[in-house]
DNA sequence: TCTGGGGTCCTAGGACCC
DNA sequence: TCTGGGGTCCTAGGACCC
């Protein structure tokens, strides 16, 4: 059996637990540069306010009702999430971290226990500790146990907890969800399967499975079984190592000169160089990409993107920002309003795992000494010490084209002189 | 005026090998 | 007219997740 622990609009949540006032008011949180409405608490959604909504677009309404409105701080959605998988990792004996707000729980040792009463335990012991509701869905699939807690979510009724161990309770929920509502279910996907009158979840654990098979391949197979009660997807215990790492924003203004762009690009290059060296990585591929507003209809969009192989795998800054500059003078184009530049690393593999790709001509492979890598280790620990970007290469440079965040909270828990702010 | 960020997996097709 | 069989690797694109 799988437990599937999902709290309950997590952002949102984890801004009210330092904000008790707020406990019954509708709260929003917004995407980075306050763009789009990414969570919403239960008073938010009973307005009428979608997940996704840009927020000018709603603005009347959340000042209409009084919305407390936050900028995203992931600082303390990271910090919360790891004391509720803390939590969640002393009550039972596997875990696996799924996403910011989601584990999935080894229940099968708890078989012989009444599966409600501790879920229902799992539910408080959360809720005491960080202030933070979640709710609890147990099945004997994950795919199910999606589909449990998806039940315990919208129907107070269950007062958060929904275990399906019988085959009746198995087959109701399935009979009560929606095609599109399942777990792996899209939006492609649930459009083809309506049109061959697919309707519930009930519909595809019952559909043809070569037609399946063929038409939503071996993902969509795979999810076919766990509906009907096959377990395919097993706990991952540990998280595999990244393939790739990712750092873009979209910025708080237009920007169309190639400086400020090249201080864009080279702070996300630092970015993913820190990233990287903190999963132990090293990185053998390169992308740099540069974008004009995809709403921009005045038929200037431009959507600028190049991979290079980096000189040899490195996770050293400067190689790194060295080779995103080279790229980025590539693909800028003048006269362009540029609205978001990334990085992105690649063709990542373990440091010192021995599979290092070696150069053709070694005199050009320049002495990734120890010293180098000193010299990373010690702005690292310089920074983790005395706070994010005390110290950075020179051309990492972020006045031009900061997101906007105007409504953002205190790292309640992270940095001591916010802590003080809260108000008791 | 204003529209997020970071990932994974799978398949098809092209290029190559013997 | 007619032209084999069995593979691998890589990439782009499409689907999905939070």
């Amino acid at each position: 059996m799988f437990a599937l622990v999902d709290c309950n609009n997590f952002y949102a949540s984890c801004e009210r637990t330092f904000r008790p006032e707020l406990r019954l008011c509708p709260v929003v949180v917004l995407s980075n540069n306050d763009g789009c409405i990414i969570a919403r608490s239960e008073e938010a959604k009973a307005l009428g306010i979608q997940m996704g909504t840009p927020e000018f677009k709603c603005r009347d309404l959340l000042k209409k009702h009084d919305v407390a409105v936050f900028s995203s701080n992931y600082a303390l959605y990271g910090d919360m999430s790891s004391r509720v998988m803390r939590l969640l990792g002393k009550l039972a004996p596997e875990i696996e971290v799924y996403s910011i707000d989601e584990a999935f729980l080894d229940m099968t040792s708890f078989t012989r226990f009444n599966l409600a009463d501790y879920a229902q335990h799992i539910r408080k012991t959360v809720r005491l500790h960080t202030g933070i509701p979640v709710c609890v869905g147990i099945a004997p699939t994950k795919t199910l146990a999606k589909i449990a807690n998806r039940i315990a979510k919208k129907n107070p009724e269950y007062q958060g907890v929904c275990v399906l161990s019988t085959a009746e309770e198995i087959q109701a929920a399935l009979n009560r969800t929606k095609v599109e509502d399942i777990w792996g279910i899209g939006r492609q996907w649930s459009k083809l399967l309506q049109a061959k009158r697919i309707e519930t979840a009930a519909d595809m654990a019952e559909a043809s499975a070569p037609w399946i098979r063929k038409n939503l391949h071996i993902v969509g197979a795979r999810i076919q079984a766990e509906l009907q009660g096959k377990s395919c997807l097993e706990m991952e215990l540990v998280r595999p190592a990244k393939q790739s790492i990712c750092t873009s924003r979209s910025f708080g203004r237009s920007v169309s000169t190639l400086v400020e762009l090249q201080q864009a690009v080279a702070t996300f290059a630092g970015k993913c160089a820190v990233k990287l060296r903190k999963e132990n990585s090293i990185a053998s591929m390169l992308t740099v990409f540069i974008a004009t507003s995809p709403f921009d209809d005045s038929g200037n969009r431009y959507w600028g993107t190049r991979t290079a192989a980096l000189p040899h795998s490195t996770n050293d800054s400067r190689t790194i920002l060295r080779a995103a500059d080279k790229i980025l003078d590539g693909i800028f184009r003048d006269g362009k309003a540029y609205k978001k530049a990334g990085v992105i690393v690649s063709g990542l593999v373990p440091k010192g795992s021995g599979s290092k790709t070696l150069s053709l001509f070694p005199e050009e492979e320049p002495v990734q000494n120890e010293r180098d890598a000193r010299l990373m280790q010690a702005m690292d620990a310089i920074n983790k010490r005395y706070g994010r970007g005390t110290v950075h290469l020179a051309a990492e440079n972020s006045d031009a084209w900061k997101p906007n965040q105007e409504r953002l909270s205190s790292c309640y828990t992270t940095l001591w002189n916010d802590i003080i702010e809260v108000k008791v």
